[in-house]
DNA sequence: ACCATGGCTTGGAACGATCCAGAGTTCCAC
DNA sequence: GTGGAACTCTGGATCGTTCCAAGCCATGGT
C-alpha cells in the first residue's frame, strides 16, 4: 500500500517524526512519546497520534533512532565455517531457532563472514562501527580467544558452548550437558540388553570430545561393564569413523557402538555396508546432533538431540538482561539433552 | 590497511570524525573524504589524517552514516521456514555463500523472521524503518506474492529463483536449470546401461517439480525409451517417496530411480532398506540438491548440485548494480547444475 | 485569590556522519 | 602582474530521532 503524503503524490520516502506531528496536531516530541511511553500522553492525544500513525504507515527510522539511543538491535553472529561434513548441521538449526527467538523480543540478527583462519576476524569492525548491539559467540571450544577479546573491548556477549578454559569467566553462557547425553545414549543401549558398547569419539585434545567420552565411561562402569578395548579415538570426519569402525569390528567385535558424532556414525554406517551389516539388527548405533542425517537414514539413527530452541530462548533471555543491566552477570545455563530413539539401535 | 586490534588505550566511547579532526589538525569534512574520497586530498594531507585514523582505530558509526546517506549496507534475507525433512539444506548452504559473497563487498547480511503462514510477514517493518537497502527473496515458486508486493512497495531486491508466475517481471534474478539437471542425471543413468528410468517427483501444481520431470522426459524421449508406467508424483517427505518407490519397484520393476530431491531418493532408501536391495548394485538412485544427506549416506547419492557459489556470487554482482543504479533492470541469469557421480549409480 | 503540585506537552539541542556552497591556495597563461 | 581555472580545504546545514529542561494548564489545598 503506497502512501500518499502532504504533498498529494505519491513519494517513495517514508513519513517521518514530522510528518505525523503534522498531521496529528501535535509536536515530534509528542509522536516520539506515544511510541516509545504511551503512559504519558492522555488518552485522547494518544488516540489521535495512533491514528495518524496508522493513516500515514509511520515505522521510526532506525538509523536516526540508533544513533541518539546507541542501540541498533541487532546481534551479530559470525557465520559458522562451512563443512562438507555434517558437523554444522547442528548450528544450521541454532542459527534458525536463534533468529526466531530474538525476533520475539525485538531484535534481528546481523550475520557476518569472517576468515575462518582468524576466530576475531570481523568482530573489530561491527563494535567499532557500534553497528551491532551484542555478540552470539558460539565455538567456544576452540579455545576462549574470542571471548577474551570481547571481554577487553567491553563488548556485550552471551555464549552458546561453556568458557571451557576459563573457568573464572564472566559473561553469561548457556550449554548442553553432553556427558550427560553420552550417558543416556549408553544407558540406552544397555537396557536394550547390549553390554559390549563400544565408543568411536575424538582425539584427546577435544574438550568436547573427553566430555562426552566421560559419560559413556561413567555409565559403563555405573552398570559393572569393562570398558577395556572398546574405546577409539580419531578425527571427525566420515572416513575415520568408518576405519575406527573398521578396527573395532574386527578386534573386539562390539553389538553397539557410541558415537560423538553423527558424522562418525555416519562413517560406521559405510562400514557396515561394506561388511553387509544391517543397522539396528546386526549391531546398533548411537550418535550425537540428531542432524537431518540421523533423522533421515534408513532405519534412523538413535542420537542425542540437544535442545537447540530452548538454548536459544535462554540466550536471548540473558542477552536482554545484559543489554538492560551492563554489570549483569549471569550463572551459565545447562541444558540436558534428550535422546531420540529411531531403528539404529 | 589492518587497524591493530588490541590498540593499547580503550576508551568507553568511540572516537568520532571529530576526534580525528582535532588530532589531525583539520575539518571533519577532510576526515570524510579521506575515508570515503581520499583522492581529493593532498597526498601528504592524507597520510597526517590516515595516521590519525589508525592511531585512535576510528571507524565511521555505521548508524551515523545510514542516516546521511539513506544507506544500511545491510541485506534483509528472510529466514527460509525450518523443516524437518531435507527440504532447507540447501537452503541452508546458500545462506552460506550468500553472507560470505555479500561480505566480500562490505555488505552485511539481516536475517529477519516472519510468519511462515504469511508469505510477506516482516519485510514490511524492514522497509519501513528503512533498515535495509534491499532484499534477496528466496522462495518465488511459491507464487509471485512476494516480489509483486516488493514491486509495488518500490523495494529493491533480486531474487534466487526466476519469477514463474510473471513472466514480465523486472527485477533481476539468478536461477538454476534444474530441467537440464534432470536431463543430465537421466543421461548419466542411460550411459551407465539403464533404460528402465523410473521418475519419482512432486504434484502436477509444483512448478519446481513439473520443470524437473521435464528434464527426464525429454532425456528418455531423445534416446528413444519410453516413460510409460514409469513416473509417479507424490508429495516432497520420507514417507511418501518410499511409497512411490514400493508402488513403482512392484510394479514396473525399474532398475534406476531419478528422484525430484534427496527428501524423495532417502524415501527410496527406506524402500530400498526393507527389501534387502542394495542402494548402486541392485538398484541405482538418483537425487536433487546434493544435500549432506545425499553425500553422507553410504554409499553416497549421485546427486545434481545446483551451483549455489555462483549464485550467490551473480545475485550479490545483481544487487550492487542495482543499488548504484535504481533503474537497472537486469536479464535473469540461469545457470546449470552438475552432476556429483556416488555410490548409487 | 494564590501558590504548589503534578500531569501533559513543547521547542531546542544533540547523536555522528555527509552534502553543499564557498573560501583560500596554487599554478599557469597571457 | 593579473585573471581565472583547478585544486584543497572548511564551516554550516541536514538526515530523523530522542534527551532535556522548561512551559502550560488544570486541580486542590490554604
Amino acid at each position: 500500500m503506497a502512501v500518499p503524503r502532504s504533498g498529494g503524490h505519491i513519494s517513495a520516502a517514508p513519513p517521518t517524526l514530522a510528518d505525523v506531528a503534522e498531521l496529528a496536531g501535535v509536536s515530534r516530541q509528542t509522536v516520539s512519546n506515544a511510541v516509545n511511553n504511551p503512559d504519558l500522553l492522555r488518552a485522547d492525544t494518544l488516540a489521535r497520534v495512533q491514528e495518524a500513525i496508522d493513516q500515514l504507515g509511520y515505522q521510526p527510522n532506525r538509523a536516526a533512532r540508533s544513533l541518539r539511543t546507541r542501540a541498533s538491535h541487532l546481534i551479530g553472529l559470525r557465520m559458522p565455517a562451512l563443512q562438507e561434513g555434517t558437523a554444522n548441521a547442528m548450528m544450521d538449526r541454532f542459527v534458525h531457532t536463534f533468529v526466531e527467538a530474538a525476533a520475539e523480543t525485538g531484535y534481528h540478527v546481523l550475520l557476518f563472514y569472517g576468515d575462518p583462519a582468524d576466530p576475531l576476524d570481523g568482530y573489530d569492525e561491527l563494535l567499532r562501527s557500534t553497528a551491532v548491539d551484542a555478540f552470539v559467540v558460539t565455538d567456544t571450544h576452540l579455545g576462549g580467544q574470542q571471548t577474551t577479546w570481547l571481554q577487553s573491548r567491553r563488548a556485550r556477549f552471551v555464549s552458546f558452548g561453556r568458557p571451557w578454559t576459563q573457568p573464572d569467566a564472566k559473561h553469561p553462557w548457556v550449554d548442553v550437558d553432553l556427558a550427560y547425553g553420552a550417558e543416556i545414549a549408553t544407558e540406552h543401549l544397555i537396557e536394550r540388553g547390549h553390554s559390549k558398547i563400544a565408543w568411536i569419539g575424538w582425539h584427546k585434545d577435544s574438550l568436547l570430545g573427553e566430555e562426552r567420552r566421560s559419560g559413556w565411561i561413567h555409565a559403563m562402569h555405573t552398570n559393572g561393564l569393562s570398558t577395556t578395548g572398546l574405546a577409539s579415538r580419531t578425527e571427525d570426519s566420515i572416513s575415520s569413523g568408518k576405519a575406527a569402525a573398521d578396527a573395532l569390528l574386527d578386534e573386539t567385535e562390539p553389538t553397539a557402538l557410541v558415537c560423538a558424532s553423527d558424522t562418525l556414525a555416519m562413517g560406521v554406517l559405510h562400514a557396515l555396508f561394506e561388511r553387509r551389516l544391517r543397522l539396528g539388527e546386526d549391531i546398533a548405533v548411537v550418535g550425537f546432533d540428531d542432524s537431518q542425517v540421523a533423522q533421515t537414514v534408513p532405519p534412523g539413527i538413535t542420537s542425542v538431540r540437544p535442545p537447540l530452541e530452548e538454548a536459544a530462548r535462554e540466550l536471548v533471555k540473558a542477552l536482554e538482561e545484559l543489554l538492560a543491566t551492563p554489570s549483569y552477570a549471569a550463572p551459565g545455563v545447562m541444558l540436558k539433552p534428550a535422546l531420540t530413539v529411531r531403528g539404529s539401535s
